[in-house]
DNA sequence: GGCAAACACGAGTGATCACTCGCGTTTCTC
DNA sequence: GAGAAACGCGAGTGATCACTCGTGTTTGCC
């Protein structure tokens, strides 16, 4: 209360050890989340990864949610400062294959090199906190889309960019896996250069002045 | 080894009592494993869903592994039969509109039909010999749609074609969840209508001869 | 009706997990 | 270099879970 701190009620002065320590333990379980999963993944597991005992472990997080909240807020950032450029306005202006590129291919590189993201924000399994913040991020990254579709396609109903915008992300989502999934080198250039044809296939039609109805016949 | 038993080495005779219950834990566990995944879920809440104690639930399931692959069988066999139909020879020779709908429409509908089919088969949690059979279903459906894929477009090297097929069924999956989380009702139609819409965008190249590169430009 | 077997129960059991505590070590500050 | 505080440890603790067992009830069969 009457107390003069900066940041937080509990003014815990952390030294340049505990801070290397904080990041081997989110190292540490980022790995076996991303193996086993946040359920069946067990605090001293974690421990045991960064080579720690069990009680290092909970002087730095008060319980095992509080592991993945870090770790999920950690990644949500970076994935903001990741992603952050790909919607400017300035790249609004780009043909839609640049466009793709643009927004694509960051996203990609981002969970290519994070694995655990997808881990940690896809099961039903996860801590509500962690549920919470990726519902956000993900009504954000529609929001972006559906902008960018409202641009290439003014004349659409807002439910159908909402609709399009929703299929779009489901895609993109659904590609990702398959670009995971792929050995890193040309088989996943491959998978990522058709994942972009499919959105390009899909979202053409829009730019051209078409309405949803079937193309090509 | 001397027994004379028809099915297996346990001449246990069931009662049709027994058959019902059998049922009615296979779907408390679906309501349950929907709900919080197959880790989180104790055969306690189980047995309680069911209206019956743990006790009872062991004299049908040696464990709970055993209650998810039983659940998971059964719902691979439905599954089997709903889509069986769905790619036999006949099917090919319809125009690729028809033919998502002949293959699509069924798939949907057994997924909505059984969330708890979708909640099983996609985490990385589920025990090692679910993940088999879902690899094995998995499999078998890709082939599939890579047999259907050459048929319409047999200039393709097998390469593309896998490659293809992957993107397909991803982007199946990817549909098939928003499906899901749309209510049901005109939203729900209009997003499997949308999902077709992406596929057939994706896939009408083939059918006109088209190969992989961008198309409309 | 009476016997055997299937069915049903729920308190109990051992294992495991998240988390704690007391104590020893390292680092910072003066 | 001395005191304080952060760091580090790992055996321990209570809760929960998967699973069992002894006992009582229902069902099928003669």
């Amino acid at each position: 209360m009457s107390e003069d701190v900066s940041e937080e009620s509990k003014p815990r002065r952390r030294q340049a050890r505990g801070e290397r320590r904080i990041a081997q333990l989110l190292q540490a379980a980022a790995n076996v989340f991303c193996t086993y999963g946040y359920t069946a993944t067990s605090t001293n597991a974690i421990a045991r990864e960064a080579s720690v005992s069990p009680g290092t472990l909970y002087q730095y997080f008060p319980n095992k949610e509080a592991i993945a909240i870090e770790l999920g807020e950690r990644l949500l950032h970076e994935m903001r400062e990741a992603h952050g450029q790909a919607f400017t306005p300035g790249n609004l202006a780009l043909p839609l294959p640049e466009l793709l590129d643009v927004v694509v291919d960051p996203m990609i590189e981002f969970n290519c090199e994070n694995p655990v993201f997808l881990a940690l924000m896809h099961g039903s399994e996860v801590p509500g906190r962690i549920a919470e913040e990726h519902d956000a991020l993900h009504a954000n990254l529609l929001t972006s889309v559906r902008d960018v579709i409202a641009h290439f396609a003014p004349t659409l109903s807002p439910e159908e960019r909402a609709r399009i915008a929703d299929m779009t992300f489901a895609i993109f989502k659904g590609g990702l896996g398959l670009v995971l999934a792929a050995p890193e080198g040309a088989e996943r250039d491959a998978t990522i250069a058709e994942l972009k044809t499919v959105l390009l296939r899909y979202l053409s039609p829009l730019v051209d002045g078409t309405v949803t109805t079937t193309p090509t016949r």
